[in-house]
RNA sequence: GCGUCAUUGGUGAAGUGGUUAACACGCUGGUUUGUGGCACCAGUAUGCAAGAGUUCGAUCCUCUUAUGACGCC
């Protein structure tokens, strides 16, 4: 079977929803934090100590499983979930995001076939189209595929993102024709910056093209404001299914994946957590720490003492420290698993709140303390 | 005892008679939003062993002292 969502409540001051994914893998409650594992791994942890964290859904990337090992390799080992050890749903990411930031030239690289570029490990010169990447997705076997989109930077103009989202939606079309695993959803991906008209037009008419799923895209992008952001959620949200799941692509900050259920948003994924914890930062409900810094030296605590993960558990913030400042790469780890547990966390409360039509509250309590870092 | 050479930030060191003493590491902060993993950005010697002299001006030239290395008696 495909994935089914089911909207199970909503909060009763905002457009926040709790709802269910049913899939292959199990069932998952939302909203929901994504781990993101680009290379099928969750960078520096193993899938039992992602899955402690209490995980879902995972990510993993076409682009990069296309290179390497490539896709047949993942189809002769029985898929991505056998290849990687991870018994939960899988959602891959079509690879457009990475492509566009490898072709150079925009206007002549981004063609109507495709994406023209050159590999970034040999600089090989490569295509990729809508139906390959679907195609690879069917041999990767992940529980949900993403349409293959484009993924203009903030900056672009309105004319640019005009022609960008009718192509994003020509491609869609394509991708959708040639995806043939029955056991995989396919997911449409509204865009058009932060305009009204382009957002309702890219999302009704994505709409029509009957997606399992809807993800809004080209967010949290070069440096693109907050207020553009919950702009491109507020413009999408109204033209989706409310039957449908609905996936904010790429957000990660605590605030913003606040920002995002309060919206309608259900499910989101981000590098945030597992970059900076490689980097030595660490979120907590008082705002983000870095661990590089000296105070932390003989601080013999944890990273938060109201922190279930395992690293809170068993670990001080001067022996975290410490590994961060040698280059150890159990640091990283042991903070990639504190950072994706806090945002797992926090859609857990999320739940919970929307279930008790107490979002608004919990986002100000929530802001409140995550800004005001002095506070304890 | 005599002679030669050396002495620049936390470390390794570059350098010049004249506006802010290179670079690297370290250190101190910061950044990171569909991951081209382990990166990027910023700050970090009011001083060039100590003292005196020459000079308009000295870290750079001269002298003395200290310390060190090497050589000779």
């Amino acid at each position: 079977m495909k994935i089914e969502y089911s909207l199970l409540k909503t909060d009763k001051n905002t457009k926040a929803r709790y709802g269910k994914i049913k899939t292959n893998y199990g069932e998952v409650e939302t909203p929901m934090f994504m781990p993101v594992g680009t290379r099928a791994s969750i960078k520096g942890l193993t899938t039992d100590q992602v899955k402690q964290c209490n995980s879902g859904i995972i990510l993993a990337n076409t682009y990069h499983l296309w290179l390497r090992p490539g896709e047949d390799v993942i189809n002769h080992a029985g898929g991505l979930h056998k290849f990687m050890n991870y018994n939960g749903p899988i959602l891959t990411d079509s690879g457009g995001f990475q492509v566009f930031s490898l072709a150079k030239n925009k206007e002549k690289d981004i063609t109507e076939e495709g994406v023209h570029f050159k590999s970034h490990i040999d600089g090989k010169k490569l295509l990729l189209t809508p139906e390959k990447s679907i195609a690879i997705q069917n041999k990767l076997d992940s529980d949900i595929a993403m349409s293959f989109d484009e993924c203009p930077p903030a900056s672009a103009s309105y004319q640019y993102l005009k022609n960008s989202i009718e192509r994003t939606i020509r491609w869609a079309k394509r991708g959708k024709a040639v995806h043939s695993n029955p056991n995989q959803a396919l997911f449409g991906i509204v865009q058009g910056g932060a305009y009204e008209d382009l957002r309702k037009f890219s999302a009704v008419e994505t709409v029509k093209l009957d997606f399992d799923g809807y993800s809004i895209g080209g967010v949290a992008n070069d440096g693109e404001s907050k207020e553009d952001m919950y702009k491109a959620i507020d413009y999408s949200i109204p033209y989706l299914p409310i039957d449908k799941v609905r996936y904010l692509m790429g957000v990660g900050d605590p605030i913003d994946i606040i920002e995002g259920v309060i919206r309608g948003v259900d499910i989101f994924d981000c590098v945030l957590p597992t970059r900076i914890a490689r980097h030595g930062q660490a979120f907590t409900s008082h705002g983000k720490i870095n661990l590089n810094n000296a105070k932390f030296i003989e601080d013999f605590t944890p990273i938060a003492t109201d922190c279930d993960c395992y690293t809170c558990k068993h670990y001080t913030k001067s022996y975290l420290r410490h590994l961060i400042t040698v280059g150890e790469s159990l640091g990283g780890s042991l903070l990639s698993i504190h950072n994706i547990r806090f945002l797992i966390k926090l859609t857990e409360d999320l739940r919970q709140a929307i279930k008790e039509d107490k979002v608004l509250e919990f986002r100000n309590q929530f802001i409140n303390k995550y800004q005001n870092k002095n506070t304890d």
